[in-house]
DNA sequence: ACAGGTTTCTACAACGTTGTAAGCAACGTT
DNA sequence: AACGTTGCTTACAACGTTGTAGAAACCTGT
């Protein structure tokens, strides 16, 4: 079994009281007697009981984090910086998958308040602040879109003027019947409706006109769905001659589709993704991306949410931007 | 602030231990009662503090998952199949990153205790029995290698079948100058010696000799190692036929490095892998692996973990083994 | 030796929950 | 009418910890 307090106590002859004073580092404490406390714990080989601690101080030291799907390369990448991020502030992180699902997402937004938890950084995809109910001011940062005037945190990329960068990338290179992969109409396409407004954007600026027929939808944004969508525009005869696909696994499979339908890369069709994933740097041909600074985005959810957490829960939401930069490789230039 | 069964309990008109028997779903409580505490505790969302809850249970409903990198694809998929295994038990799934070294690894191994948790799945590379100690019985499950007649259960895969039917897989398409990557002298290279006495068991089988030059090491099993150990097998002149990786990401490194150097995958060398991640099915060309039943891998682990938890928990170690297939794809057949 | 202060330690209560044992109705049976 | 049964509810204690308040021991300077 288990000692506790109790335990180490009895061992060293003083009271309940003092060895919590000695685990908890108080001052005042004679160093003889320290120093027995010390021995008595090292002998019963002594952890405090966190519920119990928890219990008395309101403060579990868990924060959740909550991403669609762990095995989505952005979202293991990103998971990666927050425990870490999350250990600098003596955190341990818990991960919630929502399967990105509405419902689901929804339970996952209601029934997180049942954990033994701190705050909560959640990344969303379906998500409005509706849903955002229940939690009863459990302090919360959100990644990625806003959820329309949510009253909670948010840690956002500029995903207009990333899209339209990438976008002018592809037009500086000549191409002029640039495609786009990754539309949605759905309610959860934040991300998408964003991206898509970067492209337009761009395209406007360099006097290209829209064509609708280039656009092609991806109910989600795995591999499987990119090389789907290829697929869909070469069978469709619109031919362009360059895509941006509005993430990195969605280009991936493009690529793939490009590759089976005999078609180079960069070029016959120039391809360009979104979130900078491992994979990308390393794929055939390897992949032009917009590269988010997950890193600082991790630190930045923690950050807004230590804020919450020490000081003023009440204050107004705030909204800080992650930077993020061009990785310009061969599936655009032909260069590494 | 949140509300408490007292609350609950005044609204209701009824004591503190009848809400909590509406809560716990006790059989006798009459419907009228019932009816009015559900009601109150709709008003006032209650919602039970999980910290006392378990203090006075002595559970959790809690288990960690701790792994090198979650970052690593195959650690990410098999991180999804656990918490989704677990969530079938009513678990939900904290998890711990490692960062694969040993001082760390046996850092989280013996600070895992400090944590509110039932039990601990751990997929270690570096750990020894010795280091498994200080956990006070917390139950434990282990992925992967056996940690040589340490205390815990196993779920393993063969990792010598798997190695010696991918490379007699080799073999079959005539292949006969088979390089191995990813070799590792460290002691934790368990998987990488077991991967790699199947694939000697194969060529001794096959009355092929075994060329030490053919064996490249490599530190760690990321792209870049792959990569990189592609490239030192090449310039080094041993000029191989075929190369088999001891996981898929160095495989991918593998890939790139021959992408460069000029060769054709499968024509001038076939490339195997380990793991069966999502990227290899999608990669140029995709890539022949073995592929573990990772989703049944976290259901072993998790029901071995539940057993734990409900029945015996002093039994003897068990160990069960996943099944594991081959699956072969373009960069050995040259056909998807 | 003593007042006054500081340091060191302790007893007690509280955090929110559930198990135990016992109480109180209401019922059917002798 | 007295009896045990059964169904429903309650008071109390306990889980292991820490905050509070105060007691005891220790200093200092007179």
């Amino acid at each position: 079994m288990r000692h506790r307090l109790k335990d180490v106590a009895e061992r060293a002859g003083v009271s309940v009281k003092t060895v919590s004073n000695v685990v908890n580092g108080y001052l005042h404490v004679r160093p003889d007697t320290r120093a027995r406390v010390e021995e008595a714990i090292a002998e019963l080989n002594y952890r405090p009981n966190l519920s119990a601690r928890n219990l008395r101080k309101g403060r579990t030291g868990v924060i959740a984090l909550a991403v669609p799907e762990l095995d989505i390369p952005y979202f293991a990448e990103l998971a990666r910086h927050v425990v870490s991020a999350a250990a600098e502030h003596g955190w341990t992180v818990l991960i919630d998958q929502t399967g990105g699902g509405p419902e689901q997402e929804r339970k996952v937004a209601s029934g997180i308040g049942d954990h033994m938890i701190d705050g909560l950084i959640f990344s969303p995809l379906a998500l409005t602040a509706d849903d955002l109910t229940g939690l009863d001011g459990m302090p919360m940062v959100l990644l990625g879109e806003r959820v329309d005037h949510g009253p909670a945190d948010h840690v956002v990329v500029d995903n207009v003027a990333a899209a339209r960068e990438v976008t002018a990338h592809l037009i500086g290179l000549g191409r002029r019947r640039i495609a786009a992969i990754g539309s949605q109409r759905t309610p959860e396409g934040a991300s998408a409706r964003l991206r898509l407004a970067g492209y337009t954007a761009a395209l406007a600026e360099a006097g290209i006109g829209y064509d609708e027929k280039l656009v092609a939808p991806a109910p989600a944004w795995h591999r499987a769905d990119g090389a789907a969508a290829m697929r869909e525009l070469l069978s469709s005869g619109v031919r362009p001659d360059a895509v941006f696909c509005f993430n990195d696994t969605l280009a991936l499979g493009a690529l793939r589709a490009l590759h089976e339908a005999g078609l180079r890369v960069p070029d016959d069709v120039a391809v360009a993704g979104f979130d900078d994933i491992e994979d990308g740097r390393f794929s055939i041909p390897t992949l032009t991306t917009v590269a988010p600074d997950k890193e600082r985005i991790a630190r930045l959810a923690v950050e807004l949410l230590a804020g919450r957490l020490d000081g003023d829960r009440e204050g107004p939401p705030r909204e800080l931007t992650a930077p993020h930069r061009l990785a310009t490789r061969e599936s655009t230039t032909g260069r590494p």
